[in-house]
RNA sequence: GGCCCCAUCGUCUAGUGGUUAGGACACCUCGCUUUCAAUGAGGUAACACGGGUUCGAUUCCCGUUGGGGCUACCA
């Protein structure tokens, strides 16, 4: 049988670091199976609906390189387009007719009934029932009337739900792939509502159809849902279709243990791409939050996950969303990146930035490793742009003076200018200036030091022969000169 | 409140009926060094608690505690 996953979010904004996980998982499984990773939108709560949502949602998931084999989907120009084959769109609110189809079919056969309690009733009902200390849920006040009744009401336009019905006696028991058994008493789970007053349906019907007529084999997703298997479960039982197996994965937290919230950080991938973390960094980190293959590597690629992931392996308990880590990971990654790729994915920062990283191309190299996300490396390296003010003060070594500095930063010019173009680079640099430091008996910091602040105009940055190299010669030897006329 | 899930260093985690309970991030110390970063060497730090089962439990069972999720005509 061919494996199919879906990762099927709602398109209320952004795509939450959360749902890329679940989707990572979904990919994961699907593409170690040689199956596929289906997209499909689940915008039924017009409330929520926000206009470009799956245009952003798509945009993070193909940011991440999670691309969808069947479902909604990019084309080349971003357009959204679909494919597959699952019983039409894949898009909720245009199945609606698929929906009350089905819906009305339980109906008939009894297994759900319209309900036309008004919204306040029901609130004052949960409020008695709060205060009371009483299970919550509905309590079947319309589960008893006549159907005829009940459809003739329903069909003069009188204002209803429809609500299926839960068993009142026995267990319905499951097998997660993650929790393995977990029972649940029927009498306890509530008649949920599975269409509503608008027409459009709820989640529990609405996923367990598309689940069904998409042939999903796997459904991954969120611990949140665990609790509305039974539900599920039930209506599978009542279209007399085979459930998808299940794995509820372990929640993404806050620094407090509570759910992963925007009140405490970021939460949408794009706020993550525009603080320059790398996609590999992100899916890696990520991956590893709740998931392990067991050996102690921590480097792995996408394909590498797809290679090594298995639900088994996914742990049980929530995992707290560490920023250090991630920190962690972005700068192993950006150390890796070819000087090329890097300067490709740096160009974005560097435009609002208003930096032409063209006037030293090389210029990269030099904070690389010092950064920890690409949106520091502009800032990080504006020095060799432009050549920031700085005190006089600074150029002066601690151990050294600024009198030995008066004779050193010429002598230093000097012997610099005797350069050829060819022999400029830092490797040269550093050996012969290493020399020409020993042979003048000077020390190595009374020198160094001021030759880097000269050169960057910073108590911190990378070495002096790496600044120069970059800058090439002219301009370090404008830099020194300038320094001259600052000790003097 | 009810139902469900969960529990190894601060965090992410490995792990086993008998281990010096391992790694990574973070933190600290030292080394390298012209600064920072990087890097090398070390260090601090965990099996929530109480009962069982067992020759022996961090590991298996039960309970307690703690945390989380759900409890909508939201997903």
């Amino acid at each position: 049988m061919l494996v199919r996953t879906r990762f099927a979010p709602s398109p209320t904004g952004y795509l939450h670091v959360g749902g890329l996980r679940t989707a990572l998982y979904a990919y994961c499984f699907a593409k170690q199976n040689k199956g596929k990773f289906v997209l499909r939108i689940e915008d039924t709560d017009r409330e929520r609906f926000v206009a470009d949502g799956t245009q952003n949602i798509l945009k993070s998931l193909y940011w991440a390189g999670l691309i969808p084999d069947e479902g909604v989907m990019f084309d080349k120009n971003e357009n959204i387009i679909q494919k597959g084959d699952g019983g039409g769109s894949y898009i909720q609110s245009e199945r609606l007719d698929i929906y009350k189809e089905h819906a009305d079919e339980l109906v008939k056969n009894g297994h759900a009934y319209h309900c036309f309690c008004t919204p306040e009733r029901l609130d004052e009902l949960r409020q008695f029932q709060q205060l009371n200390k009483l299970p919550p849920g509905y309590n079947g006040r319309c589960r008893d009337i006549d159907p005829a009744e009940a459809q003739k009401r329903a069909s003069q336009g009188e204002k209803h739900v429809i609500r299926m019905k839960m068993p009142k006696e026995g267990e319905t028991v499951f097998n997660d792939e993650i929790r393995g058994e977990v029972r649940f008493k029927n009498e306890l789970v509530d008649d949920q509502v599975i269409m509503k007053s608008d027409g459009f349906p709820t989640y529990h019907l609405a996923v367990v159809v598309d689940d069904h007529l998409m042939k999903i084999t796997h459904i991954i997703r969120g611990e949140e849902w665990l609790s509305s298997v039974p539900k599920h479960l039930q209506l599978y039982k009542y279209f007399g279709w085979e459930s998808p197996k299940m794995a509820h994965l372990p929640l993404l937290l806050n620094a407090d243990r509570s759910k992963l919230s925007k009140r405490q950080g970021d939460v949408a991938v794009e706020d993550y791409v525009k603080k320059g973390y790398l996609k590999e960094a992100i899916i890696n980190f990520i991956a590893f939050l709740g998931w392990n293959p067991g050996g102690e590597r921590e480097l792995f690629t996408l394909g590498e996950i797809v290679k090594e992931f298995s639900l088994g392996k996914v742990g049980k308990s929530g995992a707290v969303f560490n920023l250090q880590k991630l920190d962690w990971f972005n700068k192993e990654y950006i150390k890796r990146l070819p000087p090329e790729e890097l300067t490709e994915r740096a160009k974005p920062f560097f435009d609002t930035a208003g930096i032409d990283l063209t006037k030293y191309p090389t210029a990269l190299a030099l904070e690389r490793e010092r950064v920890t996300t690409l949106a520091e490396l502009p800032e990080a390296i504006k020095f060799v742009f432009e050549l920031p003010d700085y005190e006089p003060g600074l150029l002066v070594w601690k151990k050294s003076s600024a009198e030995e500095l008066k004779n050193i930063l010429p002598a230093l010019k000097e012997f610099l200018d005797t350069f050829s173009v060819r022999d400029w680079q830092k490797e040269k640099l550093e050996s012969r200036v290493g020399e020409w430091i020993k042979e003048n008996g000077y020390s190595v910091g009374a020198v160094l030091w001021p030759m880097r602040v000269a050169l960057s105009g910073q108590e911190n940055s990378p070495g002096p022969f790496e600044i120069a190299e970059v800058l090439g010669q002219d301009e370090t030897l404008r830099r020194i000169e300038k320094a001259m006329k600052n000790v003097v």
